[in-house]
DNA sequence: CGCTTGTCGACTGTCGACAGGTAGTATAGT
DNA sequence: ACTATACTACCTGTCGACAGTCGACAAGCG
């Protein structure tokens, strides 16, 4: 039997991910403020750990919190998404280059299941987790915990930015299954052969061609 | 009578920018233990803004928690400072090409007054403070909050190596002064002119010539 | 009718306290 | 002398409570 340590669960850890998911699912929408005393009521907890969970969301980019301290849940322009596209072209790459530098076998095999995973994956919301899960898995293949660190604080907020679009009926572009799982196909074979100057291009290209999807981007 | 808006200051920010100088000035070295009753005894509050300042320290890699949440001061490698510099490339030049694109006045006036204090500098610790900030305001003047979330990551990174570094008695390059000086003016005037381009190759030569300077990086 | 003032409810920032658990030490048994 | 056990001191995670402050709304005054 192996014996894994046990994890050390604590209720801000939790908090956190809850928050977080119910965030980017849309169930706390654009604008909802976030009330500790309220949130720490539902989620039968102490203000203490909601505290601490809505700092590190905050620092992430998945709450904002105004002068005052009051929290709610940002909406994000087209020109937010401007931003963080923009600074995703300089860490992916990077990321993908590190990673076919190292091809260590662990990170590659979660690599390989999420590609399982997304060729089965039916509904946008699961696609744009397994999209962001992807490039998440790439970074930390890479094995740069500064990377990393940069990483954490955009990770969600593309996926934040496809919600909302969608709550707004504007149309995301379809068919785009097919291609992210193609181009997500083409960056994992060109890591695992260990290509890093291709690797840190064909990531390029990946993200470039995502800015093309989204044409207001200018 | 001006009558300025209050500022609202909170225990927990106090004790956040107090702990970060404490740390990179070597006041708590490396892999000193930072017991929360302690520091609140010490700083005169209760463990509240103390937790809360420590988790956003945390997230900007100035302190480190172990498994059962004990939290020191890191102690930070080559590896680690490799770690940043590869990251800061990828961030810096970036940051330079968008500050050219803009060339907002205030946040020009704010690096000029930066060089000015560099030109003035004798300490090393001073230097390195003035350094840091420099490139902080390079990442403000390009006006992404993104890219500015991603730096405060890494921001005090290597003022805190440096510190760390000094106090092992090992030599840290001299005649670094000038060099530095000459370096940041370049960029700034090329930042001023608008040469999107030219900024930003010239902050990735910046870079790769404090690479350079530290010879164990391989 | 418009403006000022006072009141009510709610929320944040902060505090002190408690429970559970860990490390390091003292202690007992061999 | 040496191991195993009990103990002590401490630290983290969490909780409930309180004070200060802000926004909304009602009441008072011109």
């Amino acid at each position: 039997m192996p014996l894994n340590p046990v994890s050390r669960g604590t209720l801000a850890r939790d908090v956190r991910s809850q928050l977080s998911r119910a965030i980017v699912t849309g169930e706390l929408p654009a604008g909802a403020s976030l009330s500790e005393p309220a949130l720490a009521e539902k989620l039968g907890v102490s203000r203490a750990p909601i505290r601490e969970a809505l700092i590190e969301l905050e620092l992430r980019g998945m709450v904002e919190s105004d002068d005052r301290g009051r929290t709610r849940v940002p909406t994000l322009t087209r020109e937010d998404l401007r931003e963080i596209l923009e600074v995703r072209m300089a860490i992916d790459p990077l990321a993908a280059r590190q990673a076919a530098g190292r091809r260590d076998a662990v990170s590659m095999a979660a690599i390989e299941r999420n590609l399982a995973a997304t060729a089965a994956a039916v509904t946008l919301a699961e696609l744009s987790r397994l999209d962001t899960e992807f490039h998440g898995l790439i970074v930390q293949a890479g094995g740069n915990r500064r990377l990393q660190a940069c990483w954490n604080v955009l990770e969600h907020q593309v996926e934040l930015w496809i919600t909302q679009m969608q709550r707004q009926r504007e149309e995301v572009s379809p068919n785009t299954h097919e291609k992210t799982l193609a181009s997500h196909r083409e960056i994992f074979e060109t890591i695992s052969a260990g290509s890093v100057d291709e690797a840190e291009a064909i990531a390029r290209r990946h993200l470039a061609g995502w800015n093309e999807t989204m044409p207001f981007l200018r």
